[in-house]
DNA sequence: GCGTATACCTCGTATAACAAAGTATACACC
DNA sequence: GGTGTATACTTTGTTATACGAGGTATACGC
């Protein structure tokens, strides 16, 4: 889907992060597992996605490795870390209080 | 609530349409309003909600007319115009599709 | 040797929500 | 008639985020 540019703000990390707690994965993976498993409503640009695991992985929240195993593009594949744990817990509440807030105010408007 | 500063983007303008759909009001009565309807898990500033304010009137989502009753404070009243009316339909519809995705990618951690 | 999919990296831009500070009016109360 | 409080609006500066557009380089099929 195409969003209002702004509407994506705050909970991109949310979802890279759950995404990544369930399985350890790599950058590029992302992109097409996001999209995939959003059914088409999130299709971050690489340009959007390694930079913000580069934040993730700077305040510890994903932890990258190196793989180079032999004949493949060498690549760097994140996993969660327990601080990265808690903050998806958080992020998640925060997430849940957006979206029953949202609900008070739009009212009828949300089934419009 | 205190949000992580970036999740409310995008949504702010979509409740604030809706709300004053549903009811013709003022800047500083919409500060309560807002606070009050959601329970608390919305509290905008002064700061934030006029400038906002002021940004929908020029997209002509919302039209101001000044209050002079007598014995009152003047006051700025909007109401929602049927461009306006258009926009939080489309943005209504936006959101409940980023509600959908992210309930797909977040899956088990929704509920922590 | 050529095209395509994979995989990663970097820079510039727009703009949004907020805090803080300011102005000014109505009204209750002593 | 002076003080405090709630009402009501305005403006400025700061921070950060998602994105597009561009770039590099490797594996593999044919």
């Amino acid at each position: 889907m195409k969003f209002d540019r702004e509407l994506l703000k705050g909970t991109t990390e949310t979802f890279i992060l759950a995404v990544v707690a369930e399985e350890p994965s790599h950058g590029y993976q992302l992109v097409k597992k996001l999209k995939l498993k959003s059914e088409g409503i999130f299709q971050l640009g690489e340009g959007t996605l390694y930079p913000l695991l580069y934040k993730l992985e700077a305040k510890d929240w994903i932890k990258g490795k190196w793989d180079e195993s032999a004949g493949m593009r060498k690549r760097r594949v994140y996993r969660i870390t327990p601080k990265g744990r808690r903050q998806l817990a958080a992020r998640s509440e925060q997430w849940r209080e957006l979206v029953r807030g949202m609900t008070l105010l739009l009212g009828d408007s949300a089934h419009a």
